[in-house]
DNA sequence: ACCCAGGGTCATA
DNA sequence: TATGACCATGGG
């Protein structure tokens, strides 16, 4: 603890404030990884509600499994997803998944890979960009990544800490060699920031912005 | 009726 | 590299 500069403690002080007023989240609500990232691919852009409902129609219908998205025609797919919205792009985006996913061989074989290989190899995939690789990345494979999404920016910018308009990459970096690399602590982080970006009844975050920005008249990058 | 949600791709300049 | 169009359901 001694060795932090300022903007790791502070990083830490935002999150166990967050933690005080919410409470563990228990993410990712899932059974199996292969479910939390058929999940990330469906909940881009979409409310979480939806997708629950589009999971538990996967679920009854049993083809909640790699090797039956693959072999499912596509527009059956989709029928099945419906609820989650964009249904027809998802559905291509979980077959390209689950192809990606079969033929490396189940999750025994990928949980082998490094970080950045496992990463590359997720980018590759049309229909992963870097929020969902990093999103499976952090709570399918429970490796410590640091998850950037809108609502990242937006509570990070209005604390001053960054300008919001980052590359996705800069922020990533930034945040992960800020904080100690931990997987339970980016898995908690991420989950109180969209539990407090939905609730907004963390009061006392409103009043500990760091200047960042203002403090070293200059950006992150 | 209007707004947006736990993004990403593709076409265009 | 940087904008804009597009994907689409359901809840507030």
């Amino acid at each position: 603890m001694s060795q932090l500069n300022p903007e790791q403690k502070h990083l830490l002080r935002i999150y166990q404030q967050l933690y005080d007023c919410y409470g563990p989240q228990n993410w990712w609500p899932a059974e199996t990884p292969f479910e939390v990232m058929v999940g990330a691919i469906l909940t881009q852009n979409t409310n979480w509600h939806n997708v629950e409902k589009a999971i538990a129609q996967l679920r009854q219908s049993e083809n909640l499994n790699a090797e039956k998205i693959v072999n499912l025609d596509t527009n059956n797919l989709a029928e099945l997803i419906k609820p989650s919205g964009y249904y027809n792009v998802k559905a291509r985006r979980l077959q390209n998944l689950s192809q990606w996913y079969v033929s490396a061989g189940g999750f025994d074989q990928l949980k082998n890979n490094s970080i950045a290989l496992l990463r590359k190899s997720l980018l590759q995939i049309n229909g992963v960009g870097p929020e969902t690789a990093d999103d499976i990345l952090l709570y399918a494979f429970n490796l410590p990544v640091f998850v950037i999404d809108t609502y990242t920016r937006r509570l990070f910018t209005s604390l001053k800490f960054i300008r919001g308009d980052e590359p996705y990459e800069v922020l990533r970096s930034w945040f992960e060699a800020s904080l100690p690399g931990d997987a339970s602590l980016f898995n908690e982080y991420h989950a109180l920031i969209v539990r407090h970006a939905k609730e907004r009844r963390c009061n006392e975050l409103n009043s500990m912005p760091y200047s960042y920005l203002e403090r070293e008249n200059n950006s992150i990058i």
